[in-house]
DNA sequence: CAGCCGTAGTGGTCCGACCACCCGAGTGGT
DNA sequence: ACCACTCGGGTGGTCGGACCACTACGGCTG
């Protein structure tokens, strides 16, 4: 009953293929557990360094879990855990391309905030103003970048849309915007954040949804704009 | 003068994070050729069996390319060899999942295509009304599928941002596609797929950035309530 | 000089052993 | 009867070495 597939491409391959299928026709129900490593290298008839190699590019993925001592694990197969690797594209982008993410991202949150603003409850506000507050009151860059981060998190959680918000949680990791900012906080612009976030943080209040997006727009603009002069330069 | 770093998380991981260090400190240029399995395992000190799972894992997030038989070479770090994986999101996503997804690329699509509308070419032109022909003058499904694919593509590479490009390329995979086209064809949408196509092509001819965002907006959209309807029955 | 061809070196695969860790069954005490 | 502890089996993680498949380069041949 084995299928004797012929050759193609490597054996790591090939397993990998396999095993994607077998989760994408539903044989695999996230959360499920998997069989051992030596069990599966058996199945497939190759050897378990092979094996290993395919589990682990799965796991990059995001797809598989390894737990050590208790066994492979099918994730739950969200947002957020098949775009972890996307925060490794901002952290090797450089140049024109940090531009072009940049640019992406700008579209997306400033649409994300349109949303949050038309369905935002009472305690996501809350949480929101927590980090404005928390970000107002300290000078340490480290703390500001951290509820800079959060701010815009709460705010994109509250769009509701879980994969928008692990598309622009990459493309607003942590090494990505220190990068950016290394040099864009000695300008005036640490005053230019604070006026800019408190415009969105009006608009959410007011449920309007275009004043919103226009604020998010601008917000993210400016930064890109100030990279993008930078980079020309 | 080794480093005898203290053990943090498995060897592998530690072999995956000094390598990816080594590449966004830019030591190591893209295209550049990094020595052999054998020497880096001895040099990080570790089993050449690590090191492969290490650059099996690099290779897995388009960080790195092995060439059998020649090296191991990083790679041009563009946004197509990095999200390469995106595409594995849409394909193992499903449910709710899928309508997010479609939601994003509703947002991202209607951008570039207005984008494109601004700046596209007489000669990029061309390419999208050679799909959008073929298009019209076949009934294979699979035909359509691929030139409605190529049509699209034409036209976010003439929005001119790469990285968006790419990942609009993995929103738009193939068997995503397909398998939500499973049922969505059997309606009167041939027609209107059709419509929709000859509207996005009249703004971009007509350089109106504003119609051809609603055009594809309406277009992408469509599909997307389509699929709201079917998850809710 | 052009083209073939052998060989050194590379990634790809396999094997078998051992280590580090998790978990549940069994054991002892209370 | 119940609970806490222990300990063993099974799991993923690591290692070292061997061999295979392929590429690239240089010398050899015509």
């Amino acid at each position: 009953m084995d299928e004797t597939a012929p050759q193609k491409g490597t054996v790591t391959q090939r397993a990998i293929e396999q095993i994607k299928a077998l989760i994408a026709e539903g044989r695999l129900e996230p959360g499920e557990r998997l069989p051992t490593e030596r069990d599966l290298a058996a199945r497939l008839g190759i050897s378990r360094s092979s094996m290993r190699e395919a589990i682990r590019a799965l796991t990059v993925m995001g797809v598989l879990e390894a737990r050590h001592g208790s066994g492979i694990y099918v994730t739950q197969l969200e947002a957020g855990d098949l775009l972890e690797t996307f925060g490794v594209v901002a952290d090797l982008s450089r140049g024109p391309q940090l531009v072009e993410l940049l640019e992406v991202r700008r579209i997306l949150e400033s649409t994300a905030t349109g949303l949050a603003a038309a369905r935002i409850t009472a305690g996501e506000l809350a949480e929101v103003e927590k980090h404005l507050a928390a970000m107002n009151e300290t000078d340490d860059p480290e703390e500001i970048l951290s509820h800079d981060l959060a701010f815009h998190r709460a705010i994109v959680a509250a769009a509701g849309n879980g994969s928008m918000a692990a598309i622009l949680e990459g493309l607003s990791s942590r090494t990505f915007r220190a990068r950016v900012w290394r040099g864009y906080q000695q300008e005036d612009a640490f005053e230019r954040t604070r006026r800019e976030h408190a415009a969105i943080h009006r608009a959410l209040v007011a449920h309007d949804p275009e004043a919103a997006r226009a604020a998010a727009a601008a917000h993210v603009g400016e930064v890109e704009q100030w990279l993008r002069t930078q980079l020309s330069s």
